[in-house]
DNA sequence: AGCACGCCGACT
DNA sequence: GTCGGCGTGCTC
């Protein structure tokens, strides 16, 4: 009989989003996952697809189907499992099936399998020895220093014999006639991780840890697959449990997928993780070439690997018997997808975990609201960890009241008690972290005498003084020269204003003089291992102060911080956002968690113009839940998530008014929708980026699905709609970004 | 997206 | 009279 296959044609384009359906030739074998060439268009143009179905009869006419050409070759067969997950994907995050294809699809072609050469001893070391002396006798000084090299090891890379040892090809070729030696090819698997693992030490784990371990492997024996949350204060050892815990599920012949929020923290984590684990551990991520991209991709599926180490594409790592996954930070926002579809790793996770019989477990110091809410209604089975786990103790948090900085005529943008912990640290050697959420010298850049703001042409923000004498847009990465006067009025008071890292950095010279520093930021972490140089040499104590964006703050552990200076504060917690304070609060706890991580005593300054915000109070006392109390009370209250799921429908346009008036009519044919509340279509906050203008839509509901159903009318309405033809619509449920 | 069909301006 | 402009519509 014959059969018939639903293809995905694998072209980006969202009207073009659908099945096509295609008849199997006689003897061909077609499966779900398969990437298949199909004749498409009116010019039969081969094109590549994605079968997602068989089926026994077609329902279109099927005169006009038409067959499949061939299996494309050098394909990656798609685990069916993870293209339902991609349709889970593309119906709760919204955009087309191709794309959420191509999400879950971190390697999309097979690269040849690097050959490595060797140089293989073919004789016991007697006969080498012999042969040493023999060629000693001879004059041949090349032939006996390879050899005496392969006394110490059985074979050598070709490579190093050519390059290091100087040995060339013809003495090679001689040494194998004499019976020495044997060249062998063999096809490796590209080895991502670079770098030695961290040597094992034996690790105890405390009390605490070992009732998390001892109670999750209790419900994991017993065949429960549930979700867990490990929230354990910064320091406490949750990587520790994780790994006691992987031990176990990998001794079960499972595999352990482990997500970490951001390629930069890779390296340190796998360290740790080779050290226990060996080489049964690997990483994924989209900064790896595609050749080492899709060797892992094979390990994991051929059984190579059981752990997987990466950021949230490793989530779609297709093993065969998946048994954990584990998601480290879980609060951290680069877990939510900026691109469309934009999936929160989170509930693509659990959503996986369910598929696949695996458990879930979320970990962080600062538990997302959602998270902490879902423990609370019984969602999510919850641990606590509230001591640190080695010597470490928690640092003193200092408030610093920047109004009374003033008011006490210090014109420094350090406070007196951050300036006097300062000279203490340095004096002793001890390191210190400054963080400051604004990269670049200074902030936004106007006129004293006519108020004129430079702003970006192309997209609806202001430009940010940098040093070197010129404006930039954070958005697009414009640039151009700061003027000499107003382009408005010809004023020379033109000026900048605001704190920005390179600033810091020059406040830091001119008070500190002697202190070595080391800026990190977007900036100065452009280069491929720009992260990992500056962490590593500030690891190394090759500076005495590191001064740094949000990124400093995460996860990393240097022995010798002894005091983190948090410089403003206020910055973000007054952003124009909903989750201002929930950020705040996490940056302010993560940033204070690097303090104090090793045998010196931490201490934290926290320097704000609002000290009795009670985002600065809770973390101020470490107190998550004085915290999470307040802010789901505001949440409630201004009917934000968790309290509510929330949808942005962004409409996307080149020209201002086919924007406006798209979004007004995607707004008319949702507005009146029964169990949701929608806001009227307005200009986004930033309402042009890149030249492409952003409206956006506000619709509310507790329901998921309404939301879900609400997204999926106005897909089809943008579909049809004539009047939305130019404009782009795109979908994000419970935002962590403004528009 | 691509590609073809189709109905209006400046060219051999 | 025709070559080609890209608006519109379709792709199993």
């Amino acid at each position: 009989m014959t059969k018939f296959a639903n293809v995905y044609v694998d072209i980006s384009y969202d009207k073009l989003d659908k099945v096509f359906q295609y008849r199997i030739p006689e003897g061909m074998e077609v499966f779900p996952g398969l990437e298949v060439i199909v004749p498409f268009g009116m010019g039969n143009k081969p094109t590549k697809g994605i079968v997602t179905g068989i089926t026994d009869s077609c329902d279109f006419d099927e005169s006009k189907i038409k067959a499949i050409d061939s299996i494309a070759s050098g394909s990656i067969v798609i685990e069916s499992k993870l293209i339902a997950l991609a349709a889970y994907i593309k119906e709760t995050c919204g955009g087309t099936m191709n794309e959420a294809l191509r999400a879950v699809l971190p390697v999309t072609k097979e690269v040849k399998r690097k050959i490595s050469t060797e140089v293989v001893r073919k004789v016991s070391s007697d006969e080498l020895s012999d042969y040493i002396r023999e060629c000693n006798r001879k004059k041949s000084t090349a032939k006996a220093r390879l050899a005496a090299e392969l006394l110490s090891s059985d074979s050598l890379d070709k490579e190093a014999v050519t390059g290091k040892l100087h040995i060339s090809p013809a003495t090679l070729n001689a040494m194998v006639r004499d019976g020495v030696i044997d060249i062998v090819s063999k096809e490796v698997y590209r080895d991502p991780v670079k770098g030695n693992a961290e040597k094992t030490r034996d690790i105890v784990l405390n009390k605490q840890q070992e009732q998390v371990v001892n109670d999750f492997l209790d419900d994991y024996n017993r065949g429960q697959r549930g979700v867990y949350l490990i929230h354990g204060v910064t320091g406490s050892g949750k990587t520790e449990v994780y790994m006691s815990i992987i031990e176990e599920v990998i001794k079960q012949g499972k595999q352990v997928i482990f997500l970490i929020p951001e390629i930069a923290l890779t390296f340190q984590m796998v360290k740790r993780f080779k050290g226990r684990f060996g080489n049964r551990v690997s990483i994924l991520n989209s900064r790896m070439s595609a050749g080492e991209r899709y060797d892992q991709y094979l390990r994991s599926k051929e059984g190579d690997i059981d752990i997987i180490i990466g950021p949230r594409s490793a989530l779609f790592t297709p093993f065969a018997n998946l048994g954990l996954i584990i998601m480290d930070e879980e609060h951290e926002g680069s877990y939510k997808s900026e691109k469309t579809p934009k999936y929160h790793t989170r509930n693509v996770a659990i959503k996986r975990g369910q598929m696949e019989g695996a458990a879930v477990i979320l970990g962080s110091a600062t538990p997302s609201l959602e998270t902490t809410k879902m423990a609370e209604d019984g969602l999510v089975k919850r641990y606590f960890l509230n001591e640190r786990a080695g010597k470490g103790e928690m640092p003193d948090i200092y408030v610093a009241d920047l109004k009374e900085e003033i008011k006490a005529k210090n014109r420094s943008i350090f406070s007196r008690k951050l300036k006097e912990l300062m000279e203490d640290r340095l004096a002793k050697g001890e390191q210190i972290m400054l963080f400051l959420n604004r990269r670049g010298y200074a902030g936004f850049v106007s006129c004293r005498s006519c108020g004129h703001v430079m702003k970006c042409p192309h997209c609806d923000v202001s430009l940010n003084y940098h040093k070197n004498g010129t404006l930039m847009c954070h958005y697009c990465g414009y640039t151009e020269k700061m003027p000499e006067k107003c382009p408005e009025c010809g004023s020379p008071y033109i000026a900048a204003f605001g704190l920005g890292t390179e600033k810091v950095e020059e406040f830091v010279k001119k008070e500190f003089p002697s202190a070595r520093t080391l800026r990190m930021d977007a900036d100065t972490t452009a280069g491929k291992d720009g992260h990992e140089k500056i962490l590593s040499a500030f690891a190394n104590g090759e500076a005495d102060i590191l001064i740094g964006t949000q990124m400093i703050v995460k996860g990393h552990d240097f022995e010798k911080v002894s005091l983190v200076g948090i410089l403003a504060a206020d910055l973000s917690l007054f952003a124009n956002d909903y989750l201002a304070s929930e950020k705040t609060f996490q940056l302010l706890v993560q940033a204070s968690g690097r303090a104090g991580r090793g045998r010196y005593k931490g201490d934290v300054v926290v320097q704000t113009y609002h000290p009795e915000h009670y985002c600065v109070e809770a973390a101020a006392k470490s107190d998550y839940f004085k915290f999470y109390d307040r802010e789901m009370l505001f949440r409630r209250l201004s009917g934000y998530p968790p309290y509510v799921h929330l949808l942005a429908v962004v409409a996307l346009g080149k020209k201002e008014d086919e924007t406006e008036n798209g979004s007004n009519k995607l707004y008319e044919a949702v507005k009146d929708t029964e169990g949701v509340r929608c806001g009227k279509a307005v200009w986004a906050a930033v309402a042009k980026i890149n030249d492409i203008y952003r409206r956006v839509i506000y619709i509310r509901s507790e329901d998921m699905e309404r939301l879900i159903e609400v997204k999926n009318r106005l897909e089809a309405f943008a579909r049809d709609e004539r009047e939305l033809r130019n404009v782009s619509v795109q979908f994000d449920f419970d935002p962590r970004a403004g528009y």
